[in-house]
DNA sequence: TTGTAAGCGTTATCAA
DNA sequence: TTGATAACGCTTACAA
C-alpha cells in the first residue's frame, strides 16, 4: 500500500492539514515545518492520491477526447495538440474512440456525468446530435466541438471553413486556366462533403461557369474510389481537364490510376486534394492542398474547454477558422512546363 | 450538481448501502426494494461518482497509454487495439505522448505511483530505462512494455522479432536474385534499427555473401533521408541493385528519387519496405513490405495488463511476435516482367 | 502557525 | 433483507 498524508503526518509529527499544505505550496506553514514536510516527502517519494485529492476538490483534472474515427490523419493531428496543451495545464486526456457508433460515444459521454472527467472535446463524427443533446442539457456537463455542428444547441465549436477551402481549390484551378473540373467527394449526404460541394459550385458561379453533374463524383472515400472515380471521368463525353478531391486517400488512388493510364500530372490532369498529412507528403508528384490550421483547432479548442472548467461562465463561442491553399506541382502545369524546359 | 446515492437512497427511502448494492448488482437485496431503486435511478439518470467509487475500491478503471512518438504510424494501430479491449473491459485509457522526453515519461509513470491509473503500457521509445526501472522498483505499479526491452529488469513486454523481419526481407530480395542489397536505415544506436542491420546481415551470411559496409546508408528516418540515401547509392563504384529501407517515410523519399532519376521499380531497383500503414498503402508502385502484427501485440499487451490488475501474482512474460512477408510488386522484376509482356 | 474535524460519494462490514 | 457506520485519502473551514 502507498503512503498516505496520514503517513506522512505521523512521521514528521504534524496534523495532515499542515500537510496538506505544504505539498500545496499554500501559506500558512512555517518555514521549518515546511521544509521538514518536504524533505520526508521526497525522501519516501510520496505521491498525493488523486481520487482522494478529487473527490474533495470536486475535480478529476482529467479530459475526454471523443473522437469519430481514429484511422483520419487530421484527427490525430488534433488529438496531439489537445493532449499537449492539455498537459501543459495539468491535465491528462483520456482517449475515446467512439468509431461512428452512437452508442459508444453515449458511453463515453457518460464519463462527463459521472463526474470521471472535467470536460470533454468531441471531434468530428457522421452521428446525429441526439447524444450530445441530452448530455448537454443535464448538469453542468462541459463540453467543445471540433469540426462538428449541432443544430438545436449553442455548443462552444470550432469549425473550419470547408466551402471556403473548396472554393480556393477550385478558384486555383481555374485561374490556372484549367476548367472541366471535376470534384470526386465523398458521401454526399455528410455536412461535411456537402460544404465542400458548395465551394465548388461558388467558385464555378464566380467565374461564370455553368455546375455540370457529370463532373461530380462521389463515393465513400476510400483509395479504390479514386480508382473508379478516374475510370468514370475518362468516360465522359467531354473528360474533365483536372480533379479536386475531397480526401486524400482518394487523391492516392485517383493518381495511381491516372499514372497507370499513362498521362502525366499536372499536364494531362492537374489535381488539387482537401486536406493535408502526412499522406499528401508521400505522395508524387507534389500536391497542391487545402491544409486546414489543425494545430489550431486542438489549441483552441482545449484552450477554450479548459476556461470554461474554470471560470463559471463564458460568452458562448464558435470559431470558424480559414483554410490555406499550398500550391504545388500537381496543380501547376505551366510552371512544369517551364521547369521541364530548363 | 450531481444526484449522490445519498439523494437516491432518501428519494427510494431506504439505506445507502441498499442502493449501492442494488446498482451494483449484488445480492442481499429485495426483489421489489431493487425495482423501486433501479426505477428511480432511472428516472433521474443517477450516475455514481467514479471518483467516490474508485476511493472506496482503491481502483480507478484506468489505463495509462504511454507512447514515445504518435507520429509513427505503428503506435497508433497498437493505441487503437489497446483503447479497442480495455474498454470492453471496462477501462478507459489516458492518452500519454511523452515525445521522447524524459521528464515527460517520468510525469506520465507518475500516474501510477499517484494512483490516478491502475496500470500502464508503455509503447517504444528511445529513452533509457531509468524512468522505468525506478518506477517498477517502488511500489506494485503495473505496467506492460510493448516494442520496449528493459535490460535489468524483468517486465511483461510484447516484442516484435525485428532480426526475423529483416531477414526475411533480404532473403526475399536474395532470391529474386538481386543481389548487392544496400539496407537505408535509421539512426544506427537506437535498438531497434541495430537488430534490422543484424537480420540483414544474417541473411547475407546465410547466402554466402559477404557483408559489405558502404551498402550500409544510416540515416534519421526523415523522407528527405531516403533522397540522400538514393544520390550516396548511386555513388558507389558498384550501385546496389536492390534496398531494405527500415521506415515509410525513407521509402517514400527513396522511391521519389529513384523516379524523378527515370528508372524503373522494381526493374532497376528493387525495394522492400520495413513496416505495413496506410503510408505504404499509398505508394506507388505496390510495396513489398515486411508487416508486423500491430493488433496482435495491442491486444496481447492489454489483455496481461488487465489480467495483472486483476490477479495478484502472474508468471512475468516475454512474447515476441514474429513480423510476415508481404511481397508485391517493388521486389519481384520477374513477374513484373511477365505482367508487362502480357 | 498549527490542529481538529467535517466533508467529498462511494463501498463494505457488521448488526439488527 | 436491510441499516448504521466506518473506512478510502484528501481539502478546507474554523478553532486554538
Amino acid at each position: 500500500m502507498a503512503l498516505t498524508l496520514k503517513d506522512i503526518a505521523k512521521m514528521v509529527g504534524v496534523a495532515e492539514s499542515t500537510v496538506s499544505r505544504a505539498i500545496n505550496n499554500k501559506s500558512g506553514v512555517g518555514e521549518d515545518t515546511r521544509k521538514e514536510i518536504l524533505r520526508i516527502v521526497e525522501k519516501y517519494n510520496y505521491k498525493p492520491n488523486q481520487m482522494a485529492r478529487g473527490l474533495a476538490k470536486q475535480e478529476t483534472r482529467i479530459l475526454a477526447l471523443i473522437v469519430s474515427d481514429l484511422s483520419i490523419q487530421s484527427h490525430l493531428q488534433i488529438i496531439n495538440k489537445v493532449e499537449e496543451i492539455a498537459n501543459n495545464e495539468g491535465y491528462q486526456v483520456i482517449l475515446c474512440n467512439t468509431r461512428n457508433s452512437s452508442a459508444r460515444e453515449k458511453d463515453y459521454l457518460n464519463l462527463l456525468e459521472r463526474n470521471q472527467v472535467d470536460g470533454g472535446i468531441i471531434v468530428g463524427s457522421k452521428l446525429t446530435d441526439e447524444n450530445i443533446i441530452n448530455t448537454s442539457l443535464r448538469g453542468d456537463n462541459i463540453l467543445v466541438l471540433i469540426n462538428r455542428l449541432t443544430e438545436e444547441l449553442l455548443i462552444p465549436t470550432v469549425l473550419i471553413d470547408k466551402v471556403e477551402g473548396a472554393y480556393l481549390a477550385v478558384k486555383h484551378l481555374l485561374e490556372q486556366g484549367l476548367q472541366r473540373i471535376a470534384i470526386v467527394m465523398g458521401d454526399y449526404n455528410s455536412y461535411e462533403e456537402s460544404e465542400k460541394l458548395a465551394g465548388y459550385k461558388n467558385a464555378l458561379n464566380d467565374y461564370g461557369l455553368e455546375y455540370d453533374e457529370s463532373y461530380v463524383i462521389a463515393a465513400s472515400g476510400k483509395k479504390s474510389d479514386g480508382h473508379n472515380a478516374f475510370m468514370r471521368a475518362v468516360d465522359l463525353p467531354q473528360p474533365p481537364r483536372s480533379f479536386f478531391v475531397t480526401n486524400e486517400l482518394m487523391t492516392a488512388g485517383l493518381i495511381e490510376s491516372i499514372k497507370m493510364g499513362g498521362y502525366l500530372i499536372p499536364e494531362d490532369f492537374a489535381i488539387v486534394c482537401y486536406g493535408e498529412s502526412i499522406l499528401t507528403s508521400v505522395i508524387e508528384p507534389s500536391l497542391t492542398v487545402v491544409a486546414e490550421p489543425l494545430d489550431k483547432m486542438g489549441k483552441i479548442a482545449a484552450e477554450y474547454l479548459i476556461k470554461l472548467i474554470n471560470e463559471d461562465s463564458l460568452s458562448a463561442m464558435i470559431k470558424v477558422l480559414k483554410p490555406e491553399l499550398k500550391i504545388n506541382d500537381s496543380s501547376t502545369p505551366q510552371i512544369i512546363n517551364k521547369k521541364r524546359e530548363d
